[in-house]
DNA sequence: CTTAATTTGTTATAATATAACGTTTGTTAT
DNA sequence: ATAACAAACGTTATATTATAACAAATTAAG
């Protein structure tokens, strides 16, 4: 499990505090407004730190919503394999931590001839919370 | 396998025709320039009959690249069920059918309490084509 | 040190998507 | 057939998400 050691810069270390400490994920322009008393003032600034964070595996992308949030699975190894849980209703949203599924994923082959380097998921739902309160 | 009976707009029923005789996904505002002879003026236009075949099951979104594709398959009723195959080289997108996965995914249950009603799938990696040309 | 690569700051703009409004069309129940 | 309701329409404006292009500053490696 050697960890690949990064150093980051002063934007990406700013952006992925800011990230690392939210309750779920965070836009791209929630984001800026947040960091700009940090001394980023353009999208551009936030863009390339998030692009960069994803590259390294530090935080994943919410295809579903525009939405960063850190990572929080050593099974995903930079990125290649995420999954995750989001609730229809609060938007809570989770990272699920499953070895057998990562080990399905990662594993599936089908006819295509294609072998995939890469995968994301994304589950919907409702979850506990709001499935008592329904 | 009844098939759930739907009409269509016109509206709907011009970019499901577009969508359908493309050979890959498409892109809302490509759609938009693409039907402007039909008579569909605004983007507006476009997504709302994007959202109505969508929600019926006849095209998906593929969250990574927003884009739009039709459905190509009878496993994944009404838009429930979505996986997908994206080559990074040539873009070249397919839905995946495959039974064993389709499967797998819909029972799937993490320790969260979560039942999961929904998913999308996108794997991503080289299609035979562009693995023989590297 | 110096060369190369990365990151930065900045302005401008592209690409994607929705709000709000009033009108028209289609469906259902009488 | 018509009233009542829901769905779709057309339109304008605007919100949201993301990238292009360029020059300067910083950092890593030979």
């Amino acid at each position: 499990m050697a960890q690949k050691q990064e150093y980051l810069s002063k934007n990406q270390q700013i952006v992925l505090n800011l990230i690392e400490k939210a309750k779920g994920p965070l836009k791209a322009y929630s984001i800026l407004y947040d960091v700009q008393k940090k001394g980023i003032k353009a999208p551009l600034q936030v863009y390339r730190a998030l692009e960069k964070l994803i590259k390294i595996g530090k935080i994943h992308k919410i295809e579903s919503k525009n939405a960063f949030i850190a990572c929080n699975n050593s099974e995903c190894e930079i990125s290649k394999a995420t999954a995750f849980s989001i609730c229809n209703n609060c938007e809570h949203v989770k990272e699920i931590k499953n070895t057998k599924l990562s080990k399905y994923l990662s594993n599936f082959q089908d006819n295509s001839g294609m072998k995939y380097k890469k995968y994301n998921l994304e589950f919907f739902g409702l979850c506990k919370n709001c499935k008592l309160k329904q």
